[in-house]
DNA sequence: TACCTTTGTGGAAGCGCTTCCAGAGTTACC
DNA sequence: GGTAACTCTGGAAGCGCTTCCACAAAGGTA
């Protein structure tokens, strides 16, 4: 029994007195194979608890039945829900996931370069981060499919979220609700999403007759991530309210992540100012802790994003030729307490309704 | 430009005017090359954008340079931190992570089984579930290494937390701050961890020459996770401050983890009860959002726990036959605010010191 | 000088599969 | 009876690497 360390394909055709041919047939459930043949070598192959060698299917098919997913480290929320996503589907279609968690900038191309590598992976998903320019190249070479999430390349099909809707159905939120002094509490503009919201941000004031402020918004970079944490949150909120006071200081700010509102609502317990009475707050992203901290945010079903990016790669797969496409998620406004939408609706005022959520391509 | 798709050792071998073997050793780094032929092979590898094919390279080394994480369903923020440290011990050292998630029972043994297909990986970090018994003799007849992380079985490198200890520090944190009238909240104790926390905390009270009574324990196993879920941590805290009052309720509680305790802190404020001044609560596990909600908790060290996994598989892969090895994790207390034990220093009560966190194999 | 060792090199022999081609046997139809 | 078509099977040829063995050249030692 300790036999079934090395069992070849040699040793069940000899095992089954057939040939190799056909005991790979057997094996892979082609035709052309008499039921009895089959049913004997099957037999055999449960007795000698057979193994199939990976690396040899590898370089016989030249399939890998892999992909990697190279993804920043993935401690953060949004990841580990598009993440599983992306797992459940390759569980369904039985391929295997090789997960690339990138910590240090450098990694990327490492990982990209490793990808690369022939036999190694059908696919990459290719998460949040900047596509190095040479590697463009390099993938239409070798036709590797890849597929970009939250980031975009005109070579590859991308999956974005609409932050620039998602920032505008924010403060549009906060205007309907009555606001005309609305702040914005932001994160490095180096990053797409931080300019993104705020566009949205500023595309809604003037939309509704309100210039834009540049003294309105407070970024912090401070911390990592380029300022989407709890420490530049809080400063940031600090920042706001020890600048203004009485009538020159606005009602409402919308946040440009669920993180930074989490500090901006401890600097404003620590300055005094209650939310919502006194400042309602949007933030963004509905993250697991805005349900607790009952924060009105932008959700970005990120679940669904997973699913999608791995249906997208296994359509690319099968055709390598076909356009690129372009998939954009919108974020859907998620009302709970901070927002003070709750005491508007026991008022009587009425409650904006929600934007459904669109998917085109 | 466009040959780099298929470019083998024999291009090279060709363009350099030297023999297959040869450019094997500059690849590898074996010694034996001059160093004017490696230069000149590695000046034509880069030129023609070479990649080495891996499964070939998987086939004839009979190493894959890769292990697998089975593991149940990681949105869960412990398999997240824990996750962490297995890629940064895994990226240090160039290995691949193929990931399973694994969402129905059922595909336990799937991966399991896929796991061992020969030249697959060369390892395997199999977290919080049972082994099949049925798996044990297959692992040891593949002599494929494996540890279990969170589990334990003799045959095995196993990595456990302390939850018996937890429990005892838990409770006994809540005895030095003067309580005498313990509960514990729990959850179904068809779990190793809920039945070891429990256990912990029977044997501080009767350290401390109280008796365990078994109506101060209350279970509750419904919804998902076993009872490890915000909704039946609310509903045992309901049922806890509904049937006793006054001098007949306890003082401090011990709940078997942060989830159930965020929602019990939230049916105590329905319940008009506060904490920590009428109630002391204690938790387990200290995942994010118990810093949010200032929960006294039992912290696991889960990031070290994922490097320490990839440390021990990588010693087994070197050393299959030393014996198996069992580390544990003592949790480290985390003093905040619901334990009140804030309040008792200022009264000028000395705190407890914490116990150091041990190590022991 | 004769002999051993070391260094550098070429290439055959695998690794264990998939796939293709050829051939044997069977059935079908004119 | 002859031909065509189809079913089933065996096994060679690759896939692209690593490793080993053989051998040549150069250096070291007595």
């Amino acid at each position: 029994m300790l036999s079934s360390m090395g069992v070849t394909i040699y040793d069940l055709a000899r095992e089954a007195g057939v040939g190799i041919g056909t005991v790979s047939r057997c094996l892979n459930n082609h035709p052309h194979v008499s039921p009895a043949t089959r049913a004997r070598v099957l037999s055999i192959v449960k007795r000698l608890n057979y193994q199939p060698h990976a690396g040899a299917q590898r370089l016989a098919s030249r399939r890998t039945n892999t992909i990697s997913v190279i993804i920043p480290s993935f401690t953060n929320y949004f990841y580990v829900q598009t993440l599983q996503g992306v797992q459940d589907v390759a569980a369904d279609i039985g391929m295997d996931l090789m997960l690339y968690g990138v910590s240090h900038t450098a990694q990327v191309e490492h990982y990209l370069r490793r990808s690369l590598h022939r036999g190694h992976v059908d696919g990459v998903l290719f998460f949040s981060m900047i596509l190095p320019e040479s590697f463009v190249a390099r993938f239409q070479q070798m036709r590797l499919p890849m597929v970009l999430v939250d980031a975009y390349h005109p070579a590859f099909d991308s999956i974005r979220v609409q932050n620039n809707e998602g920032g505008y159905s924010a403060t549009h939120h906060l205007l309907s609700l009555g606001h005309r002094d609305i702040a914005m509490i932001n994160a490095s503009l180096d990053t797409q999403p931080a300019r993104e919201r705020m566009d949205g941000y500023r595309r809604a004031l003037e939309g509704a007759g309100i210039p834009f402020r540049e003294d309105r918004v407070i970024i912090s970079s401070a911390g990592k991530n380029d300022g989407f944490n709890r420490d530049a949150g809080r400063d940031s909120m600090r920042r706001l309210l020890t600048t203004t006071s009485g009538p020159g200081r606005p009602t409402a700010v919308f946040i440009a992540s669920d993180v930074q509102a989490i500090g901006a609502l401890e600097g404003a317990r620590a300055e005094g100012v209650r939310i919502p009475e006194d400042l309602a707050v949007v933030s963004f992203d509905d993250i697991e802790l805005a349900q607790y901290a009952e924060l009105t945010t932008m959700r970005q079903p990120m679940y669904e994003i997973g699913r999608l990016a791995m249906e997208k790669l296994i359509a690319r797969m099968k055709d390598a030729d076909a356009a690129p496409t372009l998939s954009s998620f919108v974020p859907d406004l998620i009302v709970r307490r901070s927002c003070g939408a709750a005491a508007h609706a026991l008022a009587g005022i009425p409650v904006p309704s929600q934007p459904a959520p669109v998917q085109h391509s």
